[in-house]
DNA sequence: TTTTCATGGATCATATTCTAACCAGTTTGG
DNA sequence: CCAAACTGGTTAGAATATGATCCATGAAAA
């Protein structure tokens, strides 16, 4: 092999199934991805891609190839956690993968007076709705909220967070007898135990919440959203609801990075400070 | 990581111990190394190489990069084989390691018949003492003499190697009471049954014979050196002596190509002409 | 249908990387 | 002891890879 870097040129082609895509993944252009997946082609002496109109799909070939590549990469990934955890420098990147929610609620605070005591830790946060996972380097820490955390990961759970009933102090008021529900498109939520219909199936906890915010029904919200917000108030009547877990987590690898150290303290902390209202224990 | 090829210069760097014999090894200059070294370094941000005067030696982290290159480095050679058994072309190359003395005595002649019969072919020869890893992709085919062939190999046992004691026929005519013993420096060579003493100590095979043919003494040399050489005859009253096997072998993975395939038929043709000769069955 | 959008190929100026050459300092061998 | 053959560093100029741009094509969207 020639050029052990078309490898990672390869396997985000062979991901992106297009070599735009890939170019934006991998932040380069078009025309260099080409270029080199053709380098590649011509060194192993075998086309990896079928140029077909709805866009490059592997050949046999590059299937097999696409397999092999995978040890490859996770050998890469070990390489630079070892480097990561390796640098013992204050000074340096840290990525931090949140739920926009979560970031919101609890993180946006405790993230801004981070970054204000660490300038030289340059912290980079992504939102994500879906998990990012550390083994594979994607992220240096996640905030993640779930029943399992994965394996090879790190961390502490930093809190419980139950779901209860909400609705506006309002909406209380004027209650009617069966009362309007408004719940996540999906995942579908459980259906209630009161006297209620759907009116209202949102496609994110931010849209449920405002919609209860401005009074048009009840429903499920976890607590670190719907606890101490002055627009909402928690049906009495229904006890907390056990749900998942709130996970601070990182790699083995990069534990000793003190970077990530101080961020992870810096989380537990800032999880402490809330625990109870993110527990729904007090308002 | 920025540039997986680094990892390549990194591991030749590793093994070289130096700038400069990496270089060579790689094909490249010393300044490319240099500076790829330094950029890898910068990179991950430690130091890999602690700069000494008598050369330049891995630091504890350099170290463990070494070791989980090492799963790299073996995925890339998988993927290596897999391009070469993919290439159904005649046209192409291939590399056949043999030792130095069977190349002589058996294989010159076959070897370039077969250059001459398919010119298409680029076949590079290596002649060595040591052993060639087919899996590490050192060589696609290795001709070598063992008592155990080396795993993943496959391939045929090609012959028999047996010994047995040589001198000129000049000097058996004149033989004296106690004979000249001519043997290899290393391996120590077993003491002779017969009444001799040494008085050559030769660094290989090749200056063993050329003794012998000048009449100083007797020796051990294997069937394929002796046999049918007009100047040495085997002393009839010592037996063959059983030693190691002849074998040709390749990898699993690109025996399926047809540049391998062909030579592995030359290979197993040329042997099994010779075979009598080399295991010393008839002169 | 027409329009819009995204795709991949091709081209060329630009940036980057590599090579060749020379340097000074060390070790090795005669 | 000196000479030769190493070592790695540095530089200018050559070779190479890259990125911006334009283009034709084909697939969705209006």
């Amino acid at each position: 092999m020639k050029n052990w870097d078309d490898l990672r040129i390869f396997r985000a082609m062979a991901k992106a199934r297009s070599i735009r895509a890939a170019a934006a993944d991998l932040r380069t252009t078009h025309a260099t991805v080409s270029r080199r997946i053709r380098a590649l082609e011509e060194d192993l002496g075998s086309a990896l891609f079928e140029r077909r109109n709805e866009g490059h799909v592997l050949t046999a070939f590059g299937q097999s190839m696409m397999d092999l590549t995978e040890g490859v990469s996770v050998g890469v990934e070990a390489i630079d956690r070892l480097a990561f955890g390796q640098d013992g420098s204050l000074a340096g990147p840290v990525r931090l993968s949140v739920l926009e929610d979560l970031y919101h609620q609890v993180l946006s605070g405790p993230l801004d007076s981070f970054m204000r005591a660490h300038p030289m830790i340059e912290l980079s946060i992504e939102t994500t709705p879906n998990l990012r996972d550390v083994s594979r380097r994607e992220a240096d820490v996640i905030v993640r909220i779930t029943s399992n955390p994965p394996e090879q990961a790190v961390g502490r759970k930093v809190a419980d967070s139950p779901l209860a009933l909400y609705s506006s102090p309002h909406y209380l008021n004027q209650r009617p007898a069966i009362d309007r529900w408004i719940a996540l498109d999906y995942p579908p939520t459980i259906p209630p135990l009161l006297n209620a219909r759907p009116v209202f199936l949102a496609g994110s906890l931010t849209v449920v919440a405002d919609v209860l915010r401005r009074g048009q029904g009840i429903g499920l919200l976890p607590c670190f959203m719907g606890q101490g917000d002055p627009n909402l108030v928690r049906l009495p009547e229904v006890d907390l609801i056990p749900d998942k877990e709130i996970w601070t987590l990182t790699h083995v690898d990069i534990l000793q990075n003190p970077r990530v150290r101080l961020l992870m303290d810096h989380l537990y902390r800032a999880f402490s400070d809330q625990r109870h209202r993110i527990e729904g224990r007090f308002e």
